[in-house]
DNA sequence: TCTGGGGTCCTAGGACCC
DNA sequence: TCTGGGGTCCTAGGACCC
């Protein structure tokens, strides 16, 4: 190796493609409607803040995040819609499409972002790496009708510096005789893996850009960092160590739900009552996914954002939140601090498995599964039907009524509600049915 | 970008066991 | 019941990504 570490020698041991959807949501949608085209269109809508931007939009100051009215100020003439990411999703898996045409080593990163991997073919497609990488690009871009940035490197690190390098529609190579001249003026947080916590770490080093980074001995980098910065230094190197992972994100290892509450509060009953709803959605799109947890994992977050999370296993594998509501509350009781206002709560449902194949537990009847599996197929049917929460845990209720606070003396709110085929406009149909104990 | 929501992976340190 | 050493598992929390 030479004496600064950088891969000069070989420039190619292994060569690797990023592929980056351009404005990707924004460019769907001006893929799908030929009007859009040269427009500012900005995706979002449901959320009332930007989720993505075109171009175009971008050059008229629009950003990620900001509230719809304020792009309505500053570029009156854009185009606003709803994000559809099934849609998104069809234009994603055309792009892996395409790409696996060039290899099957393909990895699907995220929506619009992909790595392949194309050591060893040069000679059986006969171009050179860049030419594949090119081909590649404009294999996509005609298909899509949207453009992509792509850089080319030895390392899937670099390859993303490389993506990253000129937008859009770039296209970025970084031999690794040339990797000093891509990182000598990049911070070094920009690095992908590097936020902000182990930026400020590597500033006590003096390590301000990602050569500086990657010039590090391996003696230093072995005393300063732990596994995952150790890897990014050998990447930054032209060493390649993350394999490009081509297994499909098979269904979920885990899912999550938060939601943050204004203003922060301290009524323990209204946070729990916060943390149950969180629960029951994070069950509703387990059941959806035929899949069942079998442990939990809760966190409250307070007002000052520090976060405390505590976790159990389930008896067994379940996406009932009726099952889990004892064990929720011990969860909560040992999370809660008393006086502490909080501003947000969440739940894991976290090693999720296949439902309905459970073993069952030794000391549960049988019968008393069976039973609760119907009532959540029923309640899952009436909510196709009515609408997502007309039928949740008492407990949640107070979550489920927005003046939270003016609820007044545990007495349960009252809530509009489609009325049910067949029901008369009787009183109590005016109410959520409510289910369980109320905690 | 002072902070929305959904994910994954890693680690330090304690408990527990030879 | 004093001592040391070492392995494994689990938990809580941190960091980062899109």
């Amino acid at each position: 190796m030479p004496e600064d570490g950088l891969l000069t020698l070989g420039s190619w041991p292994n060569a690797i493609v990023h592929l980056d959807g351009d404005a990707f949501f924004a460019s769907c949608e001006q893929a799908l409607h030929p009007e859009y085209r040269g427009r500012p269109v900005v995706t979002g809508q449901e959320r009332n803040i930007v989720a993505a931007a075109s171009y175009e939009a971008k050059a008229r100051g629009v950003s990620r995040g900001v509230p719809l009215w304020k792009v309505r100020e500053i570029c009156p003439d854009v185009i606003i819609v709803p994000s559809d990411y099934e849609t998104y999703s069809l234009f994603s898996k055309r792009m892996f499409a395409v790409m696996r045409r060039f290899t099957s080593l393909v990895e699907e990163y995220s929506i619009d972002e992909g790595f392949a991997d194309i050591t060893g073919l040069r000679r059986p497609l006969g171009a050179s790496y860049e030419e594949i990488a090119r081909r590649m690009k404009e294999a996509v871009e005609a298909e899509l009708g949207l453009t992509v940035s792509v850089g080319l490197a030895p390392s899937k690190v670099l390859a993303k510096v490389g993506s990253k390098w000129r937008k859009p529609s770039g296209l970025t190579v970084i031999p690794g005789r040339r990797i000093h001249e891509f990182l000598k003026d990049l911070p070094v947080e920009k690095v992908w893996g590097i936020g902000p916590a182990t930026s400020a770490y590597c500033r006590q080093f003096g390590l301000r850009t990602a050569l500086d980074f990657a010039r590090q001995s391996e003696a230093e980098v072995a005393a300063r960092f732990t596994k995952p910065h150790r890897e990014i230094w050998e990447e930054l190197n032209g060493h390649s160590v993350h394999p490009v992972e081509t297994a499909e994100k098979s269904s979920y290892a885990s899912i999550s739900k938060t939601r943050t509450f204004t203003p922060p509060s301290t009524d323990p009953a209204f946070v729990f009552a916060q943390l149950l709803k969180n629960l029951e959605n994070a069950c509703i799109k387990a059941r959806r996914h035929g899949l069942a947890a079998r442990r939990l994992v809760i966190y409250l977050v307070a007002q000052d954002f520090r976060s405390a999370g505590i976790e159990a296993d389930l008896t067994r594998p379940t996406a009932f939140p009726l099952e889990m509501t004892a064990l929720l509350r011990r969860l909560f009781d040992g999370a809660y601090r008393p006086r502490t206002p909080y501003r947000a709560t969440g739940v894991i449902l976290a090693e999720l498995v296949p439902a309905g194949r459970e073993q069952l537990d030794l000391f549960e009847p049988p019968v008393r599964i069976e039973k609760m599996t119907r009532l959540y197929r029923a309640i899952d049917e009436l909510a196709a039907k009515l609408g997502k929460h007309c039928v949740h845990a008492a407990g949640s209720a107070a979550a489920h009524e927005l003046p939270q606070h003016a609820l007044g003396r545990g007495d349960l709110p009252l809530r509009k509600l489609g009325r049910l085929p067949g029901e008369t406009g009787r009183k109590h149909l005016g109410l959520p049915l409510l289910m369980g104990p109320v905690v």
